[in-house]
DNA sequence: CTCAGTGTTATAGC
DNA sequence: TGCTATAACACTGA
């Protein structure tokens, strides 16, 4: 479900409803949600007053009053929902936070893939998971001179290579067909045969999807609904994601799926061409 | 019944 | 050591 926009339009959602209540319970169902100790995470945890929420590429920062962060990531299909309403509770809830206005923070994620972890919030920078990301887009290290070596330096597939979190980070599948079909570059293309322009234009592009993403309230693709339950509408500007076997808005070719990576790819195989 | 799915990470192989 | 490819995670829906 979520990539770095649909991580933001959550943070956002979140924001509105959860700061500055104070989490009165903690109930933990599904013990591997939790990374580290789980009695632990729900003894630190249960007291404390929502602070802040902040972001990290596709991370979610639960910054809480007691100088610990719950890193949360959805992974592909973890989403939380706030309400006071018990039949909001089903067998995908796995973490429920009762907060002291009476309402529900629900974590739901029907594949179990998503993770929670408590962390110092000093000291986020050193947790493992945040610590490899590369810069992302919106951000200001997300920048031509940081960028264009941590793409060149590999021989892989450019579509993998700006999946690799550790490369860039914010972009997931959705994203980056649409990046790389904008600027017409074929996804099989190897990373280090791309040009000062390929590079630019990547940047540019990255950033401006992004920012239209956001703005629609990040794309509804299979499950994904903000925090309040809405969906966003993003999945309706997309022009090659899940559009297979129908015309390429810029030259009317049919879009064509392949897998590159393991992952299925769109593109354009006539704008998009192998260098 | 089979397969693909918005993501990350562990493991195996070169 | 380092890079790359693949499997695994767990479940739903087409």
């Amino acid at each position: 479900m979520p990539e770095m926009p649909e991580v933001e339009t959550v943070r956002r959602g979140l924001i509105s409803q959860v700061k500055g209540r104070k989490i009165t319970n903690v109930e933990i169902r599904y013990q591997n949600l939790i990374t580290g100790d789980v009695d632990q995470f729900k003894e630190f945890v249960t007291g404390t007053t929502i602070t802040d929420i902040g972001r990290r590429a596709k991370f979610l920062l639960i910054h809480l009053d007691n100088g610990y962060t719950i890193i949360s990531h959805l992974r592909m299909e973890g989403r939380y929902k706030i309400s006071a309403d018990p039949s909001a509770i089903d067998k995908h809830s796995h973490a429920i936070f009762t907060l002291d206005n009476g309402q529900k923070m629900i974590y739901n994620d029907v594949r179990k893939f998503g993770r929670m972890q408590l962390w110092n919030t000093d000291d986020l920078e050193n947790n493992k998971s945040i610590q490899k990301l590369g810069p992302e887009p919106l951000s200001a290290a997300f920048t031509f001179n940081n960028l264009k070596p941590r793409i060149m330096r590999h021989r892989k597939d450019i579509k993998t290579v700006l999946l690799d979190q550790s490369v860039m980070s914010g972009l997931g599948n959705i994203y980056v067909d649409e990046v790389l079909w904008k600027v017409k570059i074929h996804p099989e293309t190897p990373a280090d045969h791309l040009n000062d322009t390929d590079i630019q234009n990547i940047i540019e592009v990255s950033n401006g999807e992004m920012e239209k993403a956001i703005a629609s309230g990040g794309s509804t693709v299979r499950s994904y609904v903000d925090a309040t339950g809405h969906k966003g509408n993003m999945q309706n500007s997309l022009k090659v994601y899940g559009k297979e076997g129908t015309p390429c808005p810029r030259c009317g070719t049919d879009i064509e799926k392949i897998k590159v990576g393991g992952r299925g790819t769109h593109f354009c195989p006539k704008c998009q061409v192998i260098k």
